[in-house]
DNA sequence: CGGCTGCACAACAGTACGGTTGTAAAGATG
DNA sequence: CATCTTTACAACCGTACTGTTGTGCAGCCG
């Protein structure tokens, strides 16, 4: 089961709509930093909140949203839910985003400060 | 330098911006559509617009998000422009997004179908 | 039991985004 | 040179999304 069957190569249209909508998950900043900030171990609502700085309400929703997509578990504890990962690959994703930006970063640095001092 | 540092753990502001908006760029069926079809090869704008059956405008419309976020070459050759793929990067997401999205299926389908393969 | 804490849901305003229409620039064609 | 083709850009509209405010609900505590 751990292996990937080549997917068909004209992807089928409800599997394209899929992906995109699994990439929109993490197109948003605020969900990236609760994906990071649970990488040190589950927490709370109220722990997200104060770790990130932003209102309950806005966490709780982008809370429920990855745990809609799949990528977090929600659990009841006492009075509070606890949120954790439920699928490690976010994090490959992310990594593999990030070795991207850098590789786009180090082009454009590169553009601008050619390891060669440009002799005028 | 093919190999990645690991990525601070707070990640930085700017980065999780970063991030975030390169997977929005992933976040769109007709951009997937698109990269999905110059996995085949190089293509002029022409002929994704009639692969993927879309407006010349909106096709040329996503090209240039796709080339601004660095994820495609432009060349022109005579009237045309040719796309092609120029972070490779960007199937490996895909698949594993597509994994994700297959892990999640099969686990819905599994709750709707508890134990019967019912073939037809 | 009354009050308090922690979380989620609903409604709303502001904004961003996608697709369309119209048009202009660059190059081939005759 | 006039015209046709190919592509990109700008303006517009409708939709979707984000963040906030207000509120309801469940579980602790005195």
């Amino acid at each position: 089961m751990t292996e990937l069957t080549p997917i068909a190569h004209p992807l089928p249209e409800p599997l394209i709509d899929l992906v995109a909508q699994r990439f929109r998950v993490l197109g948003e900043p605020m969900r990236i930093k609760l994906l990071d900030r649970l990488r040190d171990g589950a927490a709370t609502v109220g722990e997200l909140q104060d770790a990130l700085g932003a209102s309950q309400q806005n966490v709780s929703k982008h809370l429920g949203i990855l745990h809609g997509a799949g990528m977090v578990s929600r659990t009841k504890r006492g009075n509070s839910v606890v949120y954790a990962i439920d699928d490690p690959g976010v994090f490959e994703l992310c990594d593999q985003v990030c070795g991207g930006v850098r590789r786009q970063l180090a082009g454009l640095e590169a553009l601008l400060q050619p390891a060669e001092p440009a002799p005028s």
